[in-house]
DNA sequence: CTCGGTGCAAAGCTTTTGCATCCGC
DNA sequence: GCGGATGCAAAAGCTTTGCACCGAG
């Protein structure tokens, strides 16, 4: 059941992803199909070089340069998001087919939870007007403490 | 006028910076008050290095470790926000006796505006209260394009 | 006097670039 | 076959670290 989806929906990507190559007039490499492909089938987010690694781990032949020349490519297609969660290393995320959500970060634990709230599209839609601009996407990043059990090392430092 | 509001913001900001240093237990040395001077003497965002390079023309004798390290310590108590605009480059801005704000990127022409809506206030709270987390501060960016006359180089690349 | 903080330079890490080779079109 | 794309390694750019010295408490 789940396969059945994942595979209707990567086969939906890769279409998506072939028609933006041949819009733009960019080549349609094995490696760039390889890439988008070993990305949809992980969960979660995740950053160049664990993508990098676990593609060498399966023996492609692929280079740092083409991992990020190809994560352009399909963050540009909205195929990928990428995500900058205050340190420098960039995080990366499949984003078809997936509810549109937002990030929320425990300061202690680093963990990143997952929320929606349809009230951004309001705050999207009145800034658009107001300001005369054209709004494509957001981010939305909540930083805080987690008040349950699930935070272990709080007071780590 | 200004000068007089901007006196008075300074000295509380610097009562305030001693207060969390005392409490702390860190050493209140020059170097981290001349850091906070000159970053409230700014207007807008800046980066660590055009920072590090306006000290350095004042004839300051500082170096970047110690520029990082009061940041580092600004940003902990609140008086400095730090900001992850897309590109790997941090930039910081003051942050008290300032409104909050949050920003908007225009992908074209890489301006940064500025706006504030009290509705994600609300959204914040109700994450907090389902998430059973306690939301201590956000950073919200949509990304869009200037739909006027202000945004020259539209089809740059 | 102690030891945290500083300056300086080197090292670290992520990302970009240069170049010869390869292969999609 | 042409020119874009790739692999590899080197370079670039921001940030952190190591170490000797300085100076706040």
């Amino acid at each position: 059941m789940a396969t059945l989806l994942n595979t209707k929906v990567f086969d939906e990507v890769k279409q998506i992803f072939t028609a933006y190559l041949e819009k733009k007039n960019l080549r349609k490499t094995p490696e760039r199909f390889v890439i988008l492909e070993e990305i949809y089938s992980r969960e979660g987010h995740f950053d160049v070089e664990s993508l990098y690694i676990s593609m060498k781990n399966k023996n492609y032949r692929v280079s740092r340069a083409t991992v990020y020349n190809s994560l352009d490519i399909l963050v540009e297609c909205d195929l990928v998001s990428k995500h900058q969660f205050g340190q420098n290393l960039a995080q990366y995320e499949k984003s078809y087919g997936f509810k549109q959500h937002d990030h929320l970060i425990c300061t202690d634990c680093h963990k990143v939870l997952e929320f929606c709230d349809p009230r951004i599209q309001n705050i999207q839609n009145t800034v658009s007007d107001i300001l005369n601009f054209r709004v494509m996407h957001h981010s939305l990043i909540l930083y805080g403490q987690c008040t349950n059990t699930k935070c272990e090392n709080r007071p780590k430092k």
